[in-house]
DNA sequence: GTTTTTGTTGATTGACGAGTCAATAAACTT
DNA sequence: AAGTTTATTGACTCGTCAATCAACAAAAAC
């Protein structure tokens, strides 16, 4: 019983059972056919909309991102001063929208994806390039010349959490995670003030 | 021309061909017989000396944990005093024998195999606390109860920094990336001088 | 010197899965 | 009403790959 303008509906259905089948399984080892179950359709119509396996996990990636993106930009907004932005941007980084089972899990797989789907790094590039540069427009009036280090070790340490959530069973506790981040943000800028 | 003993030899061989087949193609979709190929031997050798490909994957992962064990044993052997023993993990965990490109590729994959196979996620725990204990060890006399977050926050920067040369292309600097968890970790303890 | 163990491989099996196709049908267009 | 576009799927193709097998060869054991 064909209705009209499924396109969007179905898309958004596949994206997200792909994030839940890849976070289920734990690896990008999903069958087509999974993701197109899960979403209430056949294999056939999630190539039919997607043309290929690889353009699913790109969009989910997308998707991802783009979730997380509006949050840091929301979080952002209402943020006063610079160490308010950074926390913002950390909080929001583990917040329950993105810091979540599934999603952590999509998270890590991504990154598997980008070593070999050049367009995978590249918007993985685009998430590490942003997130820079909103620490740093953060850090530098706080830290000076030292922020570029600070940026850098604290999207190691942002990225390191996500990794370790990953292996780690039952949900995830965005608060004790945030703040890992938080109290290295802490001591290096108190650091800097002695 | 069948020589004797040569089990050992030809898993030696295996193992390290792994490792650099996964580290070359960047996650675990390589086919035994490219492992074998680039080992010099049949994929049925592969299959007659591991059973399958799973247990090769296991003895790479087992491998690497156990030549990056040694080497912070070897580092730790040599260090005096808390701050330097705490020094020669961080070292040590980006010294030149376990900072490699391939190591470095092959330890992301292994965590998304840990997802899925029970055994690697026990070898990665025994990695996780490993490391967990030796730092506490050295942040006990330093850090007092601010120990525990500090080596939660200690392993998730080196993590992090794994992660993330993972993506970077070129050959990892094992002395900057070092730079990063060294300098939390000053931060951290100056901190708490305060 | 025959039997057993160890090393080795080419060929084969069997399963699985991405992507295509042909067909069916409802909904819009003219 | 005829034609086109959109939605939808079951069945099929084609390739790939882990794992097994049968066979052969050399060394070791008896």
């Amino acid at each position: 019983m064909p209705k009209v303008g499924m396109e969007p509906i179905r898309k958004a259905a596949l994206v997200k059972a792909t994030i839940v089948e890849i976070g289920r399984v734990g690896s990008l080892d999903v069958t087509v056919s999974q993701i197109a179950k899960r979403a209430g359709m056949s294999s056939a119509l999630a190539h039919h909309y997607f043309g290929s396996k690889e353009e699913m996990f790109l969009a989910a990636m997308r998707h991802i991102l783009t979730l997380y993106g509006a949050e840091v930009r929301g979080a952002l907004a209402l943020a006063q001063g610079p160490e308010a932005r950074l926390r913002a941007i950390i909080t929001a980084s583990f917040s329950a929208g993105s810091f979540r089972r599934e999603v952590v899990g999509a998270w890590l797989n991504f990154w598997v994806l980008a070593q070999t789907v050049p367009q995978a790094r590249r918007l993985l590039r685009v998430y590490q390039g942003r997130l820079r540069s909103n620490l740093l427009t953060g850090l530098r009036p706080l830290a000076g010349a030292r922020a570029e280090e600070v940026a850098e070790g604290l999207g190691a340490v942002i990225d390191g959490v996500y990794l370790r959530e990953a292996l780690k069973s039952g949900a995830p506790e965005g608060k004790i995670a945030a703040d890992v981040a938080l109290n290295y943000l802490e001591s290096q800028l108190k650091v800097r003030l002695t």
